[in-house]
DNA sequence: ATTAGCACTCGTAGGGTAAGAGTGCCAGCA
DNA sequence: TGCTGGCACTCTTACCCTACGAGTGCTAAT
């Protein structure tokens, strides 16, 4: 069914004013605030068919409305605008995007903080690891009983590993190995790495004393490392803030839900086409967060990698801002570890690429 | 004041109660459940005098009486006994050591969580860095346009980055990159980086490019990275549960008090001679965990680093069973880390001593 | 020194009431 | 036919009051 161009204004005004109070808004609001040259008994009508219709529901008969979660669903896909952000807002955000260039390390995580700060809703930031193999080994020899294992991997972030000896190694050795290594163990998967391929290595350079194996078991470390995601909360306090999450239990229930990296990376699978998601209360298919919103972002990783930043709230969630703050972040994002886009220079590098693969 | 024998076990009684309920604790209680043999009228004297000695208090007149920080003090210092853990308590600890062996460079703040989950209460995991310099530079040469920057810290750190050029450089160039930087970037703090030192070293090879600034760059990073420390908190959502945090806004100003890892940094300052150090309430500096208690334990780190370990509660806080937690996992990190101890063999990688030194 | 008894205090839970917000509906008006 | 003002009704919330009970402090007796 098809709404009446008043019934969308009238609609969007209840979900703006409920976003805004947190209170069930009553007709007489409306006709004040929405620009609707209406009386309140006109408002309260067109608020009856829309509770009909299951875009809104009262709490209780003398309340005022509240949306539904078909209702937000309405705004969310043809009523709301995107939020235009403030200089400040593109500043702050630019800002923090050029300071952690420094540290590439840490910016995903650091990226969640700030989307936490902007939004002032608890964030989730995660990265999509492929599996990977190791595309080549180089070992430094630092002193006769210390050498360096430094891998590169087929998504070209690089690891390494120092390694002390209880007994001495000849340089020769140490290139030996690095031969083998590089003959052997690149373009290989963490599951092919049997301990046949590591006793036949072994035996082909001579190697008593195990250093194949611990480099074998770097190997399988890093691997399954980049296999891994990683998933990060921040800013959990902040749900605290927020009148429905007043009951301790119910803060309790969904904050607990997000501490766990795995629920993190179960919330959205990685499914979906669009760059933005928003999931609303019922949608979400976890339980715990029945009664929560979800907006997600995606952000390009660079190398074909994706990576998800996304907050949680309440249904009534401002969805305009907060999904235009999330765009933004998850833009800047990508043009930071894609390197494409390029309107934003890194600062102080000149015009060289650089990415930093310690992990 | 001594406090006598008959006061002690009362005193002890009253904390061992509150800890376990929240509930002022009545004279009739102690009377029947203390193993006194001395009606509850007895016992009623005691607890005034205690009152007035200020190791107890009542909320109001008719309330039972709560331990005040200075009974915490007595009871910390004096009457509790270490908690002895169970078989399956210390096989957990263990395992989970063990388990994530294998990806050191997690390793604190994963532990941070082991507490969590161990103790029930929101854990922090924080690392002291000290400032360092950089050991060694090696360059790996990957093809025409690319290479790696390999550098070795001071406390043996190791650190990378793969550097991609929109130009070609010469196998020849990079080495001398590389010895350049090892004559006149090694041996210094980050400060003492300066662009003089920068543009004499560009010109001393000819660098045209912008490579050398590259590296400096690098090291500058490396270096400030290494001296900041590292914080996490863990299981904040823990707060939740416990009835004294039932108040949403005194769990949110904790919460977000130790939300920032600039705080918990600023929590105890390293400054403790002891193994385990324990603030009770209004021993805490900050004014926001005033109502709180902090127990942290110190561990070793290797290389003469120390990192702490702690746990965030309510003054009533279970400190015996917590405080054996804390210091025997403390105690396994130091294992772990420095190698020392030894009686827990690393897994799998034999005699070998590793260190893994990707951050 | 200990105990039993008792009056007293004070927080909490329960119930009952008044106020206020908002609705639904109806009758009148354009 | 659609809009509006009016009005009775509903329901929640805040508030006050009271009764209850837990626990105390004191006193007198052992």
């Amino acid at each position: 069914m098809e709404l009446s161009e008043r019934k969308k204004k009238i609609l969007a005004a209840v979900v703006d004013e409920y976003i805004a109070t947190a209170e069930p808004v009553g007709s007489k609001h409306i006709a004040e605030k929405s620009g609707l040259e209406v009386s309140s008994a006109t408002i309260r009508n067109e608020l009856a068919e829309l509770t009909t219709m299951g875009y809104l529901q009262q709490p209780h008969t003398s309340a005022g409305r509240v949306p539904t979660a078909q209702g937000y669903r309405i705004y969310v896909n043809e009523l709301m605008q995107l939020q235009k952000l403030s200089e400040e807002e593109t500043q702050e955000i630019n800002r923090t995007l050029d300071d952690r260039l420094r540290q590439l390390d840490r910016l995903v995580s650091d990226v969640g903080k700030l989307a936490a700060e902007m939004t002032n809703y608890p964030a989730l930031a995660m990265t999509a690891k492929a599996p990977s193999t190791v595309k080549r080994f180089d070992l430094i020899y630092v002193d006769s009983n210390t050498f360096i294992i430094v891998a590169m991997l087929s998504d070209n972030a690089v690891k390494n590993k120092l390694v002390h000896l209880p007994f001495s190694v000849e340089q020769s050795m140490v290139q030996k190995l690095s031969t083998v290594f590089n003959a052997s163990f690149t373009g290989i998967t963490e599951e092919q790495i049997s301990p046949l391929l590591i006793s036949s290595a072994e035996r082909s350079m001579g190697d008593t004393m195990g250093l194949t194996a611990v480099i074998a078991a770097f190997a399988i470390e890093i691997l399954s490392e980049e296999k891994a995601a990683q998933a990060t909360l921040s800013g959990g306090a902040k749900l605290l803030q927020l009148p429905e999450f007043r009951d301790p239990d119910k803060a309790h229930k969904v904050m607990n839900y997000l501490s766990d990296a795995e629920h993190l990376y179960n919330l959205p699978g990685m499914d979906f086409g669009d760059d933005l998601k928003v999931l609303i209360g019922p949608e979400n298919i976890a339980e715990e967060l029945k009664d929560s919103s979800v907006i997600l972002a995606k952000y390009n990783a660079g190398d074909g990698m994706q990576g998800i930043i996304g907050v949680v709230g309440p249904t009534r969630m401002d969805y305009s801002t907060v999904a235009a703050k999330l765009s933004y972040i998850a833009d800047g994002l990508s043009k930071v570890l894609s390197g494409s886009g390029g309107d934003k220079a890194l600062p102080g590098f000149g015009k060289l690429m650089i990415k930093d693969t310690n992990e």
